[in-house]
DNA sequence: TATTGTTATACTCTATAACTATA
DNA sequence: TATAGTTATAGAGTATAACAATA
Protein backbone atom coordinates (compact mmCIF):
# COMPACT_ATOMS: atom_id res chain seq x y z
CA UNK A 1 0.00 0.00 0.00
CA UNK A 2 2.09 2.97 -1.23
CA UNK A 3 -1.03 5.32 -0.99
CA UNK A 4 -1.20 8.16 1.68
CA UNK A 5 -0.53 7.10 4.96
CA UNK A 6 -0.85 10.10 7.00
CA UNK A 7 -3.42 13.13 6.39
CA UNK A 8 -2.11 16.90 6.42
CA UNK A 9 -4.66 18.70 7.70
CA UNK A 10 -4.37 22.41 7.51
CA UNK A 11 -4.59 24.33 10.58
CA UNK A 12 -6.22 27.81 10.88
CA UNK A 13 -2.41 29.41 11.25
CA UNK A 14 -0.95 28.13 8.34
CA UNK A 15 0.96 25.27 10.51
CA UNK A 16 1.30 21.68 8.96
CA UNK A 17 -0.31 19.11 11.18
CA UNK A 18 0.29 15.47 10.19
CA UNK A 19 -1.55 12.81 11.72
CA UNK A 20 -0.35 9.44 11.05
CA UNK A 21 -3.41 7.17 9.61
CA UNK A 22 -2.10 4.06 11.12
CA UNK A 23 -4.51 0.73 10.89
CA UNK A 24 -6.61 3.48 9.03
CA UNK A 25 -3.97 3.41 6.20
CA UNK A 26 -5.43 -0.19 5.08
CA UNK A 27 -8.80 0.66 5.68
CA UNK A 28 -10.86 1.39 2.45
CA UNK A 29 -13.91 2.21 4.42
CA UNK A 30 -11.86 5.33 6.18
CA UNK A 31 -10.92 6.88 3.11
CA UNK A 32 -14.22 6.67 1.42
CA UNK A 33 -15.76 8.76 4.49
CA UNK A 34 -13.35 11.33 4.54
CA UNK A 35 -14.22 11.60 0.99
CA UNK A 36 -17.87 11.62 1.04
CA UNK A 37 -17.34 14.14 4.23
CA UNK A 38 -15.58 16.49 1.76
CA UNK A 39 -17.93 16.21 -0.80
CA UNK A 40 -21.45 16.43 1.24
CA UNK A 41 -19.60 19.32 3.11
CA UNK A 42 -19.74 21.03 -0.16
CA UNK A 43 -22.87 20.36 -1.62
CA UNK A 44 -25.02 20.69 1.26
CA UNK A 45 -23.61 24.27 1.53
CA UNK A 46 -24.46 24.96 -1.93
CA UNK A 47 -27.59 23.90 -1.23
CA UNK A 48 -28.39 25.58 2.26
CA UNK A 49 -30.32 28.63 0.68
CA UNK A 50 -32.83 26.05 -0.81
CA UNK A 51 -33.92 24.88 2.08
CA UNK A 52 -34.91 21.57 0.66
CA UNK A 53 -34.39 18.47 2.72
CA UNK A 54 -31.10 16.21 2.19
CA UNK A 55 -32.26 13.69 -0.13
CA UNK A 56 -34.30 16.01 -2.11
CA UNK A 57 -32.32 16.60 -4.81
CA UNK A 58 -31.80 12.97 -5.42
CA UNK A 59 -35.54 12.27 -5.07
CA UNK A 60 -36.11 14.43 -8.19
CA UNK A 61 -33.42 13.19 -9.97
CA UNK A 62 -34.70 9.65 -9.53
CA UNK A 63 -38.67 10.72 -10.44
CA UNK A 64 -37.47 12.38 -13.73
CA UNK A 65 -35.14 9.36 -14.60
CA UNK A 66 -38.22 7.06 -14.01
CA UNK A 67 -41.35 8.76 -13.98
CA UNK A 68 -44.56 7.45 -12.02
CA UNK A 69 -42.46 4.96 -10.32
CA UNK A 70 -43.32 4.25 -6.34
CA UNK A 71 -41.97 5.97 -3.37
CA UNK A 72 -40.65 2.53 -2.23
CA UNK A 73 -38.59 1.76 -5.19
CA UNK A 74 -37.09 5.13 -4.64
CA UNK A 75 -36.30 4.28 -1.32
CA UNK A 76 -34.22 1.34 -2.15
CA UNK A 77 -31.93 2.93 -5.15
CA UNK A 78 -31.62 6.00 -3.28
CA UNK A 79 -30.53 4.45 0.11
CA UNK A 80 -33.36 6.27 2.24
CA UNK A 81 -35.46 4.70 4.24
CA UNK A 82 -39.35 4.62 2.97
CA UNK A 83 -40.53 7.00 5.57
CA UNK A 84 -38.20 9.31 5.21
CA UNK A 85 -39.43 9.69 1.75
CA UNK A 86 -42.64 10.81 3.07
CA UNK A 87 -41.62 13.89 4.40
CA UNK A 88 -39.33 14.75 1.49
CA UNK A 89 -42.15 14.22 -1.29
CA UNK A 90 -44.62 16.43 1.08
CA UNK A 91 -42.29 18.94 0.89
CA UNK A 92 -41.85 18.92 -2.67
CA UNK A 93 -45.46 19.12 -3.38
CA UNK A 94 -46.54 21.47 -1.37
CA UNK A 95 -43.86 23.59 -3.41
CA UNK A 96 -45.23 22.38 -6.22
CA UNK A 97 -42.17 20.65 -7.73
CA UNK A 98 -43.85 17.01 -7.42
CA UNK A 99 -47.25 15.47 -8.01
CA UNK A 100 -48.39 12.23 -6.08
CA UNK A 101 -51.18 10.41 -8.16
CA UNK A 102 -52.43 6.77 -7.68
CA UNK A 103 -51.21 4.08 -9.52
CA UNK A 104 -54.02 2.45 -11.23
CA UNK A 105 -52.59 -0.76 -11.28
CA UNK A 106 -51.82 -0.89 -7.71
CA UNK A 107 -53.55 1.78 -5.72
CA UNK A 108 -51.90 1.47 -3.02
CA UNK A 109 -48.92 3.16 -4.68
CA UNK A 110 -47.96 6.46 -5.43
CA UNK A 111 -46.94 7.22 -8.82
CA UNK A 112 -44.21 9.88 -8.85
CA UNK A 113 -43.85 12.85 -11.51
CA UNK A 114 -41.99 15.99 -11.54
CA UNK A 115 -44.11 19.33 -12.73
CA UNK A 116 -42.10 21.96 -14.75
CA UNK A 117 -41.07 23.76 -11.88
CA UNK A 118 -39.66 20.63 -10.45
CA UNK A 119 -37.21 19.46 -13.98
CA UNK A 120 -36.49 23.83 -14.08
CA UNK A 121 -35.22 23.17 -10.23
CA UNK A 122 -33.46 20.46 -10.53
CA UNK A 123 -31.39 21.29 -13.56
CA UNK A 124 -30.77 24.02 -11.88
CA UNK A 125 -29.67 22.17 -8.29
CA UNK A 126 -27.67 19.81 -10.37
CA UNK A 127 -25.12 22.40 -12.26
CA UNK A 128 -24.83 23.72 -8.45
CA UNK A 129 -23.83 20.11 -7.40
CA UNK A 130 -21.71 19.43 -10.41
CA UNK A 131 -19.85 22.75 -9.67
CA UNK A 132 -19.17 21.57 -6.33
CA UNK A 133 -17.13 18.78 -8.02
CA UNK A 134 -15.20 20.99 -10.48
CA UNK A 135 -12.10 20.80 -8.83
CA UNK A 136 -12.09 16.88 -8.72
CA UNK A 137 -13.11 16.54 -12.11
CA UNK A 138 -10.89 19.03 -13.80
CA UNK A 139 -7.76 17.87 -11.23
CA UNK A 140 -7.84 14.50 -12.55
CA UNK A 141 -7.34 12.99 -16.48
CA UNK A 142 -10.08 12.08 -18.10
CA UNK A 143 -9.28 8.61 -17.34
CA UNK A 144 -8.77 8.82 -13.84
CA UNK A 145 -11.73 10.48 -13.90
CA UNK A 146 -13.35 7.17 -15.51
CA UNK A 147 -11.78 4.70 -13.57
CA UNK A 148 -12.75 6.20 -10.38
CA UNK A 149 -16.31 5.82 -11.18
CA UNK A 150 -15.98 2.56 -12.46
CA UNK A 151 -14.01 1.59 -9.56
CA UNK A 152 -16.44 3.03 -7.14
CA UNK A 153 -19.02 1.15 -8.71
CA UNK A 154 -18.06 -2.26 -8.81
CA UNK A 155 -16.62 -1.70 -5.63
CA UNK A 156 -20.48 -1.02 -4.61
CA UNK A 157 -21.59 -3.96 -6.74
CA UNK A 158 -19.33 -6.32 -4.37
CA UNK A 159 -20.15 -4.29 -1.40
CA UNK A 160 -24.26 -5.41 -2.33
CA UNK A 161 -23.19 -9.01 -3.17
CA UNK A 162 -22.18 -9.79 0.37
CA UNK A 163 -25.62 -8.46 1.65
CA UNK A 164 -27.17 -11.51 -1.10
CA UNK A 165 -24.79 -14.56 -0.25
CA UNK A 166 -24.92 -13.88 3.43
CA UNK A 167 -21.29 -14.01 4.08
CA UNK B 1 -19.28 8.53 -19.10
CA UNK B 2 -20.09 4.65 -19.64
CA UNK B 3 -20.03 3.36 -16.05
CA UNK B 4 -23.35 2.19 -15.17
CA UNK B 5 -26.06 4.26 -15.37
CA UNK B 6 -28.55 2.77 -14.06
CA UNK B 7 -28.73 0.65 -10.09
CA UNK B 8 -30.01 -3.03 -9.51
CA UNK B 9 -32.28 -3.05 -6.38
CA UNK B 10 -32.64 -6.52 -5.22
CA UNK B 11 -36.28 -6.65 -3.48
CA UNK B 12 -37.18 -9.21 -1.23
CA UNK B 13 -39.20 -11.61 -3.86
CA UNK B 14 -36.22 -11.53 -6.36
CA UNK B 15 -37.72 -9.19 -8.91
CA UNK B 16 -35.41 -7.44 -10.64
CA UNK B 17 -36.38 -3.31 -10.32
CA UNK B 18 -33.92 -1.42 -12.43
CA UNK B 19 -33.73 2.34 -11.41
CA UNK B 20 -32.39 4.77 -14.41
CA UNK B 21 -29.81 7.06 -12.26
CA UNK B 22 -30.73 9.97 -14.54
CA UNK B 23 -28.42 12.82 -13.97
CA UNK B 24 -26.71 11.13 -10.67
CA UNK B 25 -25.08 8.84 -13.31
CA UNK B 26 -22.62 12.00 -13.84
CA UNK B 27 -22.30 12.88 -9.87
CA UNK B 28 -19.45 11.33 -8.56
CA UNK B 29 -20.86 12.55 -4.64
CA UNK B 30 -23.77 10.21 -5.74
CA UNK B 31 -21.62 7.24 -6.27
CA UNK B 32 -19.54 8.12 -3.22
CA UNK B 33 -22.45 8.20 -0.89
CA UNK B 34 -23.52 4.44 -2.14
CA UNK B 35 -20.47 3.34 -1.08
CA UNK B 36 -19.75 4.82 1.86
CA UNK B 37 -23.48 4.13 2.75
CA UNK B 38 -22.48 -0.05 2.23
CA UNK B 39 -19.73 -0.30 3.83
CA UNK B 40 -20.86 1.71 6.76
CA UNK B 41 -23.54 -0.22 6.77
CA UNK B 42 -21.74 -3.45 7.36
CA UNK B 43 -19.17 -2.08 9.75
CA UNK B 44 -21.23 -0.84 11.85
CA UNK B 45 -23.71 -4.04 12.28
CA UNK B 46 -20.21 -5.85 13.09
CA UNK B 47 -19.61 -3.32 15.34
CA UNK B 48 -23.42 -2.90 17.12
CA UNK B 49 -22.35 -5.73 20.13
CA UNK B 50 -19.64 -3.27 21.72
CA UNK B 51 -21.86 -0.69 21.92
CA UNK B 52 -19.37 1.52 21.42
CA UNK B 53 -20.12 5.45 19.52
CA UNK B 54 -19.35 5.94 16.04
CA UNK B 55 -15.81 7.18 15.45
CA UNK B 56 -14.40 5.31 19.05
CA UNK B 57 -12.65 2.83 16.23
CA UNK B 58 -11.39 5.78 14.56
CA UNK B 59 -10.71 7.99 17.72
CA UNK B 60 -8.24 4.57 18.98
CA UNK B 61 -6.26 4.51 15.64
CA UNK B 62 -5.67 7.80 15.69
CA UNK B 63 -4.23 7.98 19.14
CA UNK B 64 -2.26 4.43 18.48
CA UNK B 65 -0.88 5.84 15.46
CA UNK B 66 -0.11 9.63 17.26
CA UNK B 67 0.30 8.84 21.36
CA UNK B 68 0.49 12.24 23.08
CA UNK B 69 -1.63 14.63 20.70
CA UNK B 70 -4.61 16.68 22.04
CA UNK B 71 -8.29 16.09 21.22
CA UNK B 72 -8.81 18.95 18.83
CA UNK B 73 -6.19 17.48 16.22
CA UNK B 74 -7.76 14.18 16.15
CA UNK B 75 -11.14 15.89 15.62
CA UNK B 76 -9.81 17.59 12.40
CA UNK B 77 -8.13 14.51 11.04
CA UNK B 78 -11.10 11.75 11.73
CA UNK B 79 -14.12 14.55 10.57
CA UNK B 80 -15.33 14.46 13.92
CA UNK B 81 -16.26 17.71 15.84
CA UNK B 82 -14.17 18.53 19.33
CA UNK B 83 -17.47 18.52 21.14
CA UNK B 84 -18.15 14.83 20.02
CA UNK B 85 -14.67 13.60 20.84
CA UNK B 86 -15.17 14.46 23.93
CA UNK B 87 -18.04 11.63 24.79
CA UNK B 88 -16.10 9.52 22.46
CA UNK B 89 -12.69 9.85 24.90
CA UNK B 90 -14.93 10.12 28.03
CA UNK B 91 -16.48 6.52 26.94
CA UNK B 92 -13.42 5.03 25.83
CA UNK B 93 -11.69 6.38 29.42
CA UNK B 94 -14.72 4.77 31.20
CA UNK B 95 -13.55 1.37 30.15
CA UNK B 96 -10.19 2.04 30.52
CA UNK B 97 -9.11 2.21 26.59
CA UNK B 98 -7.65 5.52 26.53
CA UNK B 99 -5.81 7.74 29.19
CA UNK B 100 -6.43 11.46 29.01
CA UNK B 101 -3.12 13.42 30.78
CA UNK B 102 -2.72 17.11 30.48
CA UNK B 103 -0.18 18.30 28.31
CA UNK B 104 2.87 19.62 29.91
CA UNK B 105 4.09 21.78 27.60
CA UNK B 106 0.74 23.78 27.25
CA UNK B 107 -1.75 22.47 29.95
CA UNK B 108 -5.03 23.48 28.22
CA UNK B 109 -4.18 20.33 26.33
CA UNK B 110 -5.01 16.96 26.74
CA UNK B 111 -2.27 14.00 26.02
CA UNK B 112 -4.19 11.05 24.84
CA UNK B 113 -2.57 7.18 24.95
CA UNK B 114 -4.22 3.81 24.88
CA UNK B 115 -4.21 1.40 27.00
CA UNK B 116 -2.94 -2.03 26.46
CA UNK B 117 -7.32 -3.14 26.70
CA UNK B 118 -7.30 -0.39 23.97
CA UNK B 119 -4.46 -1.37 21.93
CA UNK B 120 -5.93 -4.95 21.93
CA UNK B 121 -9.43 -4.37 21.29
CA UNK B 122 -8.32 -1.70 18.60
CA UNK B 123 -6.84 -4.43 16.81
CA UNK B 124 -9.66 -7.08 17.24
CA UNK B 125 -11.81 -4.54 15.55
CA UNK B 126 -9.47 -3.60 13.10
CA UNK B 127 -9.78 -7.19 11.87
CA UNK B 128 -13.27 -7.13 12.19
CA UNK B 129 -13.57 -3.89 9.90
CA UNK B 130 -11.24 -5.40 7.54
CA UNK B 131 -13.46 -8.28 7.07
CA UNK B 132 -16.35 -6.58 6.04
CA UNK B 133 -13.93 -5.05 3.24
CA UNK B 134 -13.19 -8.61 2.13
CA UNK B 135 -15.39 -9.46 -0.79
CA UNK B 136 -14.29 -5.81 -2.34
CA UNK B 137 -10.41 -6.44 -1.95
CA UNK B 138 -11.16 -9.68 -2.96
CA UNK B 139 -13.34 -8.86 -6.05
CA UNK B 140 -10.48 -6.44 -7.21
CA UNK B 141 -7.41 -7.02 -8.74
CA UNK B 142 -4.58 -5.88 -6.37
CA UNK B 143 -3.82 -3.36 -8.97
CA UNK B 144 -7.52 -1.80 -8.77
CA UNK B 145 -7.69 -2.01 -5.17
CA UNK B 146 -4.15 0.32 -5.35
CA UNK B 147 -5.92 2.62 -7.82
CA UNK B 148 -9.03 2.89 -6.72
CA UNK B 149 -6.93 3.91 -3.10
CA UNK B 150 -4.43 5.99 -5.25
CA UNK B 151 -7.44 7.86 -6.80
CA UNK B 152 -9.85 7.62 -3.62
CA UNK B 153 -6.92 10.03 -2.17
CA UNK B 154 -5.85 12.31 -5.10
CA UNK B 155 -9.60 13.11 -5.64
CA UNK B 156 -10.03 14.01 -1.36
CA UNK B 157 -6.70 16.23 -1.76
CA UNK B 158 -8.75 18.04 -4.48
CA UNK B 159 -11.79 18.77 -2.75
CA UNK B 160 -10.08 19.86 0.59
CA UNK B 161 -7.59 22.11 -1.82
CA UNK B 162 -11.26 23.76 -2.86
CA UNK B 163 -11.17 25.14 0.23
CA UNK B 164 -7.93 26.58 0.79
CA UNK B 165 -8.24 28.92 -2.60
CA UNK B 166 -12.00 29.92 -1.60
CA UNK B 167 -13.39 28.88 -5.34
C1' DT C 1 -7.66 38.20 23.00
C1' DA C 2 -7.43 33.40 21.36
C1' DT C 3 -7.50 28.42 22.18
C1' DT C 4 -8.52 23.66 24.53
C1' DG C 5 -11.58 21.19 26.54
C1' DT C 6 -16.11 20.93 28.60
C1' DT C 7 -21.05 21.39 29.19
C1' DA C 8 -25.73 22.42 27.93
C1' DT C 9 -29.03 22.87 24.64
C1' DA C 10 -31.63 22.65 20.73
C1' DC C 11 -32.13 20.67 16.43
C1' DT C 12 -32.10 17.29 12.98
C1' DC C 13 -32.14 12.52 11.48
C1' DT C 14 -33.21 8.00 11.93
C1' DA C 15 -35.41 3.78 13.25
C1' DT C 16 -39.35 1.65 14.86
C1' DA C 17 -43.61 0.40 15.22
C1' DA C 18 -48.38 0.99 14.56
C1' DC C 19 -52.11 2.14 11.55
C1' DT C 20 -54.96 2.47 6.78
C1' DA C 21 -55.99 1.04 2.53
C1' DT C 22 -55.32 -1.92 -0.63
C1' DA C 23 -53.78 -6.43 -2.56
C1' DT D 1 -51.43 -12.41 5.22
C1' DA D 2 -48.47 -9.08 2.98
C1' DT D 3 -47.36 -4.54 0.95
C1' DA D 4 -47.44 0.89 0.09
C1' DG D 5 -47.86 4.73 2.27
C1' DT D 6 -48.54 7.38 6.41
C1' DT D 7 -48.02 8.93 11.12
C1' DA D 8 -46.14 9.24 15.73
C1' DT D 9 -42.56 8.81 18.71
C1' DA D 10 -38.37 7.95 20.90
C1' DG D 11 -33.47 7.79 20.46
C1' DA D 12 -29.27 9.01 18.47
C1' DG D 13 -26.32 12.16 16.38
C1' DT D 14 -24.89 16.92 15.38
C1' DA D 15 -24.14 21.79 15.74
C1' DT D 16 -24.04 25.81 18.52
C1' DA D 17 -22.85 28.66 21.75
C1' DA D 18 -21.32 29.67 26.29
C1' DC D 19 -17.99 28.84 29.89
C1' DA D 20 -13.46 27.84 32.65
C1' DA D 21 -8.73 27.31 32.42
C1' DT D 22 -4.78 28.47 30.17
C1' DA D 23 -1.97 30.71 26.72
Amino acid sequence: MDTVESIKSASSDGLDLELKLGLHASRLGFRVRLLHYLLSERVSAAFAPYKLRPGSLTTMVLIAANPGNSQIELARVGSLDKSSIVSIVDDLEARGLAIRGRSTSDRRRNSLFLTPAGEKLMHEMHLIAMATEDRIRNGLSAQEYKTLFELIDKAAQLANSDMADGT
